[in-house]
DNA sequence: TACTGATTTAGTACTTGGTACTAAAACGTG
DNA sequence: CACGTTTTAGTACCAAGTACTAAATCAGTA
């Protein structure tokens, strides 16, 4: 046995999720095994079939054309001091959640942190160095995170930014970011 | 003849062209023709099948927005030991980076390791808790970051999993994830 | 009216990527 | 060793076709 059953389970659900157009027969080659494992495999994990897949995947591309496009910084800004302080709003939408349990993943929470934390070091060039962060509690579909920015230590090269999320008064996230700069006032 | 060929042809395409997901029973049955001359039409016009129009759109809102949508691990998983140790690859691409300077955005490299930390943690709700992180050096368009993930402490509730990403040899990221875990074994 | 070419229909064999089901084998662990 | 789990094998069946052959029908005309 090369892979565990619940290995093999995990990787072929990660494996459709960036390639949706395996077939069984492919993926039965790939880990090895014979194709009937791979839809005994399927249906444990609710997984339908390819074609189950491609029109899934067609309707939703017919029926709303998708507009998310990278953002600037993730989330909105409302407020912005260059060099002091900012805040950003975001919803926790479908597309931020587990499917399973509609909890918001945390590198989104994270996402509108991080891009708040550059979006306020007024430079050239900004880049995170490090973060610690602390996911305080799941944030769920629907809630609104805004997140507060404070800078709190300024050295030649290195700007610190304290972040905070709240949802309503309740803080979900928090981070202290050591963020690099460069070409200040260029 | 209720409609003549080319009226019969003209009609089809434009009908497809509003509902693409329509087989040629229905459309023989609409038309009040046999199955045949449907299929015969679509030759004569080009048209594929139902499943090859399905694909097709399905692959084009693949390509559009497989960036943008959620994946359940950002990169791809290449090796995976439950409750112990992942790897997987990410490749920065034009959405990743800032196009001022085509450097990558934090929060993808970020992203592409707390995902895989939360994927190598075997249990029904898996969440970060804490995470402490260094953006070692800029990742640049094009290049293609390697994470990899070894479990480094297991208590009842927390999973304690640390990452590093290279590009070549060269160390980029670097992070402990503190995850919390529940309903283990169930 | 009979003929002719275009159009339509019928029917068969075969394909892909499956489902649904049964049953046998192999594994692995107390 | 026995027993449950996991894997493999194999069959019948399905949708929605392709590819092909052949017959029937129609429409206009010589």
């Amino acid at each position: 046995m090369r892979l565990s059953k619940r290995e093999r389970q995990k990787k072929l659900k990660l494996a459709l999720e960036a390639e949706p157009f395996l077939t069984d027969e492919e993926m039965a080659r790939r880990y090895g095994v014979s194709i009937q494992t791979i839809r005994l495999d399927r249906m444990e994990l609710g997984i339908p079939e390819l074609r189950g897949r491609m029109k899934h995947m067609a309707e939703r591309n017919f029926d709303h054309v998708r507009s998310l496009y990278p953002e600037e910084v993730i989330g909105q800004v409302t407020e912005l001091k260059l060099d002091q302080s900012g805040v950003s709003k975001l919803e926790i939408r479908e597309e931020h959640v587990f499917a399973r349990n509609r909890i918001a993943r945390g590198h989104h929470l994270f996402a509108q942190a991080n891009s708040l934390a550059v979006a306020v070091v007024d430079a050239e060039l900004v880049l995170t160095a490090t973060a610690s962060i602390r996911f305080v509690r799941p944030v769920r579909l629907g809630e609104i995170c805004v997140a507060k920015a404070h800078v709190t230590h300024v050295t030649p090269r290195r700007t610190q930014v304290d972040v905070r999320t709240f949802v309503e008064d309740e803080t979900v996230f928090q981070g202290i970011f050591d963020v690099y700069r460069s070409k200040e006032d260029q």
